[in-house]
DNA sequence: GGTGTGACAACAA
DNA sequence: TTTGTTGCCACAC
């Protein structure tokens, strides 16, 4: 028996629906939550396969920079800027201030992941 | 099963 | 600040 190679996808997606509107979340935070330290590169790739119907909160993500990891200018920056700044995320210069912005999850808030 | 590739992160200049 | 290097690991060929 050979399990379905489940990488973790779900469990990163659940995890960036908890992100709350009006913050956002580094890649590596995600990777983090979802019990997957180390793996910021699996989060990025489980939002790029992700299923468009599933509606995730993609544009919360960002780099640990605060960085969009869209390129500046870009047509997928500029669209996850302006999703942004509709939950009043000020996005200047691609970039979003973290120290104002960025989720810092409550203890609960991490527990009720372990409810599922 | 070897190789290249990320919507990254940390660090060095 | 910006750019390059390296570590990372699951996935697609």
């Amino acid at each position: 028996m050979h399990m379905a190679r489940n990488p973790h996808y779900t469990q990163i997606w659940q995890t960036v629906c908890a992100i709350p509107a009006g913050k956002v979340a580094s890649y590596g935070q995600i990777a983090d939550l979802a019990g997957l330290p180390g793996r910021a590169r699996l989060v990025g790739k489980s939002l790029g396969v992700a299923p468009k119907e599933m509606n995730l909160p993609w544009f919360r993500v960002l780099r640990s920079s605060g960085q969009l990891a869209f390129a500046a200018g870009s047509e997928q920056a500029l669209n996850q800027a302006g999703l942004l700044q509709e939950e009043n995320v000020v996005v200047l210069r691609n970039r979003v201030k973290l120290a104002e912005f960025q989720w810092k999850p409550t203890l609960d808030e991490m527990l009720w992941k372990l409810n599922h």
